[in-house]
RNA sequence: GGCCGGGUGGUCAAGCGGUUAAGACACCGCCCUUUCACGGCGGUAUCGGGGGUUCGAUUCCCCCCCCGGUCACCA
C-alpha cells in the first residue's frame, strides 16, 4: 500500500493572511484532497518580535472561510503536536543537544557587529556574504573567555564542503546546489529558539509529512534544510515549490498593488468560491475547457503535474469576471446575505427588517444579481429605490424629455398605472403596450422618456421590473418632479 | 554581484518534434433587449533574440537578453 501522503501549511502569524499564502495553502488542500491524504495546519510562531494571536486567529479564520479545512494541526489536535512552534521548543533541544553531542553543530560567539564586518568584507571582495567558520574551532580557553564576557552564543550547524546537494522538485524538476554557496547558518538562536530553517525540518519529519508543497521563495531554502536533514538522519520529503503571484508591475504582490490580504477581499463582498477558482487558476489549468468550478471540482482533477514553473500576475478583471460567474450561481437568498453588510452600510436597511419590508429589499436586492462582480457594488445599483432626488444624467437626458409626445406619453402611462389593480411585471408591460399602441409609438419614444423621467438616466434595469417595485404614488411624484424641473407642463 | 528559478497575445494559460499555435479575462464589433447589465456569436493580438541538433523546432542543447527569487540570530 502506498504511504498516505500527508501535506501541511506553515504559515507564521506575522500579519494579515497574504493572498499568495492562501494559494499555497489551497494548493496544499486540493493535492491532499486528490489523494485522500492529510491536510495538516502548524504555526510558525518562532518570531517573537512580530508574531502576534490576532494574525494567527485572522490566517485561521480565512482558511476558513476559503473553506481550507484542516485534519490536524492548531486548534483541532492530532497525533503528531503540539502544533505551534513555540510549544515543541523542549522537542528541537533534544535534537540541538544530540548535534552538539556528535560535533555536527557548534556555539558561536560572534556579535551581530562581528557578523556585518565579516559580511562587508566580503562583499568588498566582491564575494558572497557568508559565515566563514569562525567560531567552528573554538577552544575550551577561548569559550570560557566568551562565557566570562557574558556573551550568549548562538548555534551553528556544520555545512560539509565541496558537495553538490539537489533539491528533487515536483514542480521544477532536479535543482542543483553547491554546498559552498552555504555558511555554517545558525540553527538555534542566542535566546535558544531555532530558527525556520532548522524548526521547519524537525517538524515536517515529526509530522510525516511526505509533500513539502510552498513558494518558490523558499526554493533556495532548500538546500540549506537538505543538510538538516542529513546532519539528523531523517528521511526526506518530496517537495514542490510554486511561483510567486506577482503584480501587474511583475514584481511580488504587496500592499501598493492594492488589495493583498484575504480580508479585504471579503470585506470587499468577494466570495470564497470565486476567490478560490481564481486562485486555482494561477498557476494551474484543469484540463478541459470549463473555467468556473466548485472546490470538488477542482480537487478530483487536481495534479501537480500541470503547475505551472512561471509565475502568474495577479489580474484583479479576471477575479471580477469569475466572482461575478459564482455570484450568478447563487441563491437570492445567499445573495441577499452577501449583499446585506453593503446594504446596511449603505443605510439603506438595518438588518432587523421582517415582513413586507423584508420581502421588498429582497426584491430590490435580487435586481442586482446579474449587474455585480462583488458584494459591495450592490448599493450602488439599487440607490435609484432608495431616493427619490436624482438629477438627469447629462443634457441628452433632459433632451429626451422635449419630445412633443412627452406630455402624452406621461399622462396616459400615469392613468394606466392608477387604473391597476394589481402592480406587477406583466401588467405594467400591458400598460406600456396599450399606451405605445394606442397612440402609434415606437417603443422609443415611451420607454426611454419614461426612464428618464423617473431615474434621470438612460440606462438602468427594465421599467416593467423597477416600478412595480417603486410603487404607483412613488413612481407618479419623480415623473411630475422631473417634468417640473425640465420645464414641461402635463 | 554570486547562486537559483522563469520567459507562448495586455493578463491567466493549453501545448510536451510535424497543429490553421486551444480556451478564458480584457478590448472591439454584431445579436438579444425600450436602454444598461446578463447571455449568445464573431474579431484584433502571442511562441524574447541568436546559434546549433533534426527532413522538420514554440517544443531538445548552448550563448545572450529580460524578469523574478534568494543570499539574516525573518519566516
Amino acid at each position: 500500500m502506498e504511504k498516505e501522503m500527508r501535506v501541511r501549511f506553515a504559515p507564521s502569524p506575522t500579519g494579515p493572511f497574504h493572498i499568495g499564502g492562501a494559494r499555497s495553502a489551497l494548493f496544499n488542500w486540493l493535492l491532499a484532497k486528490k489523494m485522500g491524504g492529510k491536510f495538516v495546519l502548524r504555526i510558525e510562531d518562532t518570531d517573537r518580535k512580530r508574531s502576534t494571536p490576532e494574525s494567527e486567529e485572522n490566517i485561521k479564520a480565512a482558511l476558513k472561510w476559503l473553506g481550507i479545512n484542516w485534519d490536524e494541526g492548531v486548534d483541532v489536535g492530532g497525533p503528531y503536536g503540539p502544533y505551534h512552534q513555540m510549544e515543541r521548543l523542549d522537542i528541537y533541544k533534544k535534537y540541538t543537544d544530540k548535534l552538539l553531542a556528535e560535533g555536527k553543530a557548534y556555539y558561536c560567539y560572534c556579535t551581530p557587529e562581528e557578523l556585518e564586518a565579516e559580511r562587508q568584507a566580503l562583499l568588498k571582495e566582491g564575494k558572497m556574504p557568508r559565515y566563514m567558520g569562525k567560531c567552528r574551532h573554538l577552544t575550551p580557553e577561548q569559550k570560557a573567555q566568551y562565557e566570562a564576557e557574558g556573551r550568549k552564543p548562538s548555534i551553528r550547524l556544520k555545512v560539509p564542503e565541496n558537495e553538490t546537494i539537489v533539491v528533487h522538485d515536483m514542480v521544477r524538476g532536479d535543482v542543483e546546489f553547491d554546498s559552498n554557496g552555504i555558511g555554517d547558518f545558525v540553527i538555534v538562536k542566542s535566546d535558544g529558539i531555532p530558527t525556520y530553517n532548522y524548526a521547519v525540518v524537525i517538524d515536517d519529519y515529526l509530522m510525516h509529512i511526505t509533500h513539502v508543497i510552498r513558494a518558490e521563495e523558499h526554493l533556495s531554502n532548500t538546500p540549506r534544510q537538505l543538510v538538516v536533514y542529513e546532519a539528523l538522519g531523517f528521511e526526506k520529503p518530496v517537495f514542490g515549490h510554486i511561483s510567486l503571484i506577482l503584480g501587474t508591475d511583475h514584481t511580488k504582490m504587496s500592499k501598493r498593488h492594492g488589495a493583498t490580504s484575504v480580508d479585504a477581499y471579503r470585506k470587499q463582498g468577494y466570495l470564497p468560491e470565486g476567490i478560490d477558482n481564481f486562485l486555482a487558476l494561477l498557476g494551474w489549468a484543469p484540463s478541459g475547457e470549463k473555467e468556473i468550478f466548485t472546490m470538488e471540482e477542482a480537487c478530483r482533477e487536481f495534479s501537480m503535474e500541470h503547475v505551472a514553473k512561471n509565475p502568474a500576475v495577479f489580474d484583479i478583471k479576471k477575479l471580477n469576471w469569475i466572482n461575478g460567474q459564482h455570484i450568478r450561481k447563487l441563491t437570492p437568498d445567499a445573495f441577499f446575505e452577501l449583499a446585506k453588510p453593503f446594504m446596511v452600510e449603505a443605510g439603506y436597511m438595518t438588518g432587523e427588517e421582517t415582513g413586507e419590508k423584508l420581502e421588498w429589499l429582497k426584491r430590490v436586492v435580487a435586481t442586482a444579481q446579474t449587474q455585480v462582480d462583488y458584494g459591495a457594488q450592490v448599493p450602488e445599483k439599487v440607490a435609484l429605490y432608495f431616493t427619490d432626488d436624482f438629477d438627469f444624467e447629462n443634457e441628452e437626458a433632459e433632451a429626451v424629455l422635449k419630445e412633443e409626445t412627452v406630455p402624452l406619453v406621461m399622462k396616459s402611462l400615469i392613468a394606466e398605472f392608477n387604473a391597476l389593480e394589481t402592480v406587477d411585471h406583466d401588467s405594467v408591460k400591458g400598460c406600456f403596450k396599450k399606451v405605445q399602441k394606442g397612440n402609434k409609438l415606437k417603443g422609443q419614444q415611451v420607454y426611454m422618456p419614461f426612464r428618464v423621467a423617473l431615474t434621470g438616466n438612460q440606462h438602468g434595469p427594465e421599467l416593467a421590473e423597477m416600478i412595480p417595485l417603486m410603487g404607483v404614488e412613488r413612481v407618479e411624484k419623480r415623473i411630475m418632479k422631473s417634468l417640473k424641473k425640465a420645464g414641461i407642463a402635463l
